[in-house]
DNA sequence: AATATCCTAACAAAAGGTTGACAAAAGTCA
DNA sequence: TGACTTTTGTCAACCTTTTGTTAGGATATT
């Protein structure tokens, strides 16, 4: 299920390091020393890296963040090393059970079935064979958006019970909080953001799908979770010098009282500070959004491109 | 059950000291004079560890932790080992003796600095090692519980501010999610055990506690997270034929209808299903809990009592 | 023209290995 | 109990290996 674009040489050694948070120095000597990553030439002889050369280096930071050295892993397949990073990340011996094959429509309908029969422990197994399986935004875009979505609506019409909707999102959670931390020790040095939600808002899976998605591109991030006052979240970005603050607008309630949270939040922080409008109610907001410069990103594939963006600029 | 991978001599000195939370002076010295674990060398010299090593390794920490003493103890296999550990490890439960009360301390203080300075990522490697470092129990008694009630004291207190509770908060969370996976996976067929709460309850980390203990014992645990209407949970047990639920209770608001939800759970459950009510409320159930012969345990040590003494009955 | 990239070579920091010494903790025995 | 030995974690000195970084000169891109 992964499109042709991952398979593209496409993107600038620069591009490279600032996702992976690799030097482009470091890429090019990994290169030359272990055949690490082994890029396509432009006719002018320019590196070019598809997609999946990203992935690779992504989990070769993370092995030698964790504590192994290049020279020893460099030449290790994608599979083999995401076995290695799981084990060393996760502190533990046990490794993922990867079935060779299988597709996204597979482990939708694993994952499916196992909801529908309230097997936790398949759900977790299905989730982390995805996870295994499928590139981070593959994960989330092709299998877990739309499962998501699945899942709701299955509710809403009553062929799925609403504890099994809980019990499912338990397990989501947990996978995507494990997603959160295992890609966090890889990336310390981003840009700092801030994820999280105002008042009367509640917890939500999209807003931790968009939390990888800015880890995924460099950023550094604090997920500060939902139900936070504005001040808070004006303390803590100050406190940790973030730059960058992503609000999740999801209960459509109170939309007044939030729009005049986001103009304070706009005008205690710096003036040239970022201000991210996430959430299915975050279109409601355009008014405020214009008003204090605040960039509205309704979806996932918004987002990314949004904070693409915004990396490139501060960077 | 494990694989090839196992046995390939593969990890780097400073990784199992990682992991095991022994120093690599130690490990050296170890093997020098005692030939605890003999290592495998690459071409250069270096050591390289098994998966097997390591749990070795990890064996012998718990055992001189427990107060053996290295040399005596380093040329033992692996099973006379376990054996020891698991025998060591019991007792010292009874006699509450606080196996390196300095570890202990100094990831508390580590954490609380982390929290104090909001650096996520901090925290979050703190938590992990405190998991590889400590024994279940001896994390969640001596090293969560204290932090939990010094998060929720200093808040209280106004010297930590709500921003800072919530993001500790968020950060244990996906400690406990991830201890609550990787506990699952090697628990499958204990007796069934559903863990969730009533309509009105919040997310609660002491919840997820008990739900680490129960599967600690052996059970194979269905978290379901919390507001569950209790029809709801009444379909789930009977889905997965669960024989034993635990009630959540933290929330001080409508004692009245929970009562009354409880009493038809009980109803609708078989007559030898038991109810375990858990959280800062529930000694106030007293009333419904003898009509329904449920069990209260307020707090962790008698709830693993309590879940001892079930599972002893069911098996 | 300013910036980014490529290549090579050299350099410096980090991590590992060995040996030996030392001090605190634990055990032993009169 | 007090003096003693033994055990054991830590550290320093000094060497080797590994790996990230930098410099310099040429070419490409914007």
């Amino acid at each position: 299920m992964k499109g042709e674009l991952s398979k593209k040489p496409r993107h600038l050694i620069q591009v490279v390091g600032r996702r992976t948070g690799i030097s482009s120095d470091v890429i090019r000597a990994w290169e030359r020393r272990y055949n690490a990553v082994i890029s396509q030439r432009t006719e002018t002889n320019r590196r070019l890296y598809t997609d999946d050369d990203i992935e690779k280096l992504t989990l070769l930071k993370r092995a030698t963040n964790a504590g192994r050295r290049i020279g020893d892993i460099a030449r290790l397949s994608y599979d083999d090393l995401f076995e290695l990073v799981m084990g060393d990340e996760s502190n533990t011996t046990r490794s993922y059970q990867r079935p060779s094959t299988g597709t996204v429509m597979e482990l939708f309908d694993e994952a499916a079935s196992a909801i529908n029969l309230m097997d936790s422990n398949r759900l977790d197994v299905t989730l982390s064979n995805a996870v295994a399986m499928l590139s981070t935004t593959d994960f989330l875009m092709e299998f877990l958006k739309p499962l998501h979505t699945y899942i709701n609506d299955e509710c809403g019409r009553g062929s799925l019970r609403y504890v099994q909707e809980k019990f499912a999102k338990v397990s989501i959670r947990n996978c995507l909080s494990n997603l959160y931390t295992k890609f966090r020790a890889s990336k310390e040095e981003g840009p700092k953001i801030i994820i999280g939600s105002l008042t009367s808002e509640h917890e939500n899976l999209d807003t931790l799908m968009h939390t990888i998605v800015a880890q995924n591109i460099g950023w550094s991030v604090t997920y500060v979770g939902n139900n936070i006052p504005h001040d808070e979240l004006t303390y803590m970005a100050k406190k940790i010098s973030a730059r960058t603050m992503v609000i999740a607008l999801n209960n459509p309630r109170d939309i007044a009282r939030k729009s005049y949270e986001i103009k304070t939040l706009k005008a205690e922080a710096d003036y040239k500070d970022n201000i991210v409008l996430i959430g299915s109610q975050a279109p409601n907001y355009r008014q405020i959004a214009d008003d204090v410069k605040a960039i509205i990103s309704p979806d996932l594939s918004t987002f990314r491109f949004t904070l693409e963006r915004l990396y490139g600029l501060i960077r």
